[in-house]
DNA sequence: CCATCTTTGTGCACGCGTTCACAAAGACAT
DNA sequence: ATGTCTTTGTGAACGCGTGCACAAAGATGG
């Protein structure tokens, strides 16, 4: 998510929540798959399966996008695909820089899922003068002089910066005012932008932590089961075995 | 945040909600900074600033964890990190296995926030027998066939998978199968497992479509202010449905 | 044309998360 | 002590997201 001032509070893009739209590329994934395997068309029940949702919530998702289904049947796929490509705006191309061609910069410059939707990776810019003209992923890596004029002549309005955490804000201010305003931010800091510049964070470290607390709550209830004298905070749990009721962590 | 949301239902772990945990390693960020300054306290204000969030929550989610602040004073920063690091569970140490190590597996093991807090890479696995014994960050590559053996020994709870998408799910089999309990997919791909395994996702991809989305919104925007009127993006209908399509833009 | 069956689209209720606003608590000066 | 000032901790209201459950819509067969 976008960490710093980011999001403006009213203006639910025309009436889309942001969670549907977040689910939007998973059901594109799960649709695409089924167009390969020219499945014409798929009801909620196995689309929200193969999504790894509850199928109520992907009928509901749908029905802000339009009345695309048809009752009896199910939905089209290549339709949907379309609809929703369309509606993600994956229909045109959109130039992409990438800050910082670490060994992060550089498997994202390799990783094909850019180029396989819409995304275009339009330079790979770096601070180390070293890096200049050498070819990533089949792309000479361009010196951050140039950022500017890369911006610019592209056209690009998303930016990706992958560089270490302490040149993150600077790079963000740059690509910010040669007039980019989408950032995807992995660097861990906390990106401050102008209004009207989404961010979004990918933060390899937060992720393994929040892992890491759950890892040990589950070790901790064990404990607790087995030696039922130790004395771990665990809540009161009328006697029966310990979160009984632990759901599914997903559908899947 | 990160991801595709992977979200865990209710089961709120011992009473803290899980939109706290998750916001807990951005304060616990922010107060490592300050105490390598030599911050003595810090207020909510200031900490909430510093991890860009909104001071009232900020204040509600410590206080699922006690009253550790001193009111007219604000918090003493050793402390919180002290308290919100146990409770993360990041003052043991957690072993971790990356599996498939392409261009993203090598930059996660390069990642200096893993060691950094808690975690520590124990093996770097990867199918391809020419990689066996290359180290990568100092590490030596393991093949695929030891990954029982691995996980065995070095008690190993939490497992990375970087793989490609096909491959993902047959490893994940493999991880959970061998006592792996929380896993951080990188592929893209929705892993099934069994109830009390954690998954949590980051998709590259995904983020970058909903980027796409609000981007093309604000772009819509600015030409339906510039030009009233102006139908952006007339889709072509392609031989299904006779629904005279929705504009991409919403009416000024 | 009617009956039946399937699946969508959605009204509704519920619970979680966010935010406001303020009383309580402590620091500090007088 | 007493009063003032700062900042915490939280009750309460609100809004968003989720999931249930069902009516409406269309397909299909007789």
């Amino acid at each position: 998510m976008a960490t710093g001032r980011t999001h403006r509070p009213a203006t639910r893009s025309r009436g889309i929540p942001e969670a549907t739209v977040a689910r939007l590329p998973l059901y594109l994934r799960a649709l695409t798959a089924l167009s390969e395997r020219s499945v014409p068309t798929v009801s909620s029940e196995e689309l929200a399966a193969a999504a790894g949702v509850n199928s109520a919530k992907l009928r509901k998702d749908f029905s802000y996008l339009g009345s695309y289904g048809t009752r009896g049947v199910g939905y089209d796929v290549e339709y949907l695909v379309y609809q929703i490509s369309r509606e993600l705006g994956l229909t045109q191309d959109w130039p992409v820089v990438i800050v910082g061609i670490g060994n992060l910069g550089a498997a994202l410059a390799n990783y094909g899922g850019f180029a396989s939707r819409g995304f275009r990776v339009a330079a790979l810019i770096d601070a180390d003068p070293a890096m200049a003209g050498k070819p990533v992923a089949g792309i000479p890596v361009q010196h951050t002089d140039e950022l500017e004029k890369i911006i610019d002549e592209n056209g690009v309005s998303i930016g990706v910066i992958a560089t270490p955490a302490g040149a993150a804000q600077q790079v963000c201010e740059r690509l910010v005012a040669a007039g980019v305003t989408s950032i995807l931010n992995f660097a861990p800091t906390v990106l401050s932008v102008p209004d009207g510049v989404d961010v979004r964070k990918v933060d390899l470290s937060i992720e393994l932590q929040i892992l890491a607390f759950h890892e040990q709550r589950k070790a901790g209830e064990e404990a607790a089961a087995a030696e039922p004298g130790a004395v771990i905070q665990t809540p009161k749990e009328s006697g029966k075995g310990p979160d009984g009721d632990v759901p599914a962590v997903m559908p899947a």
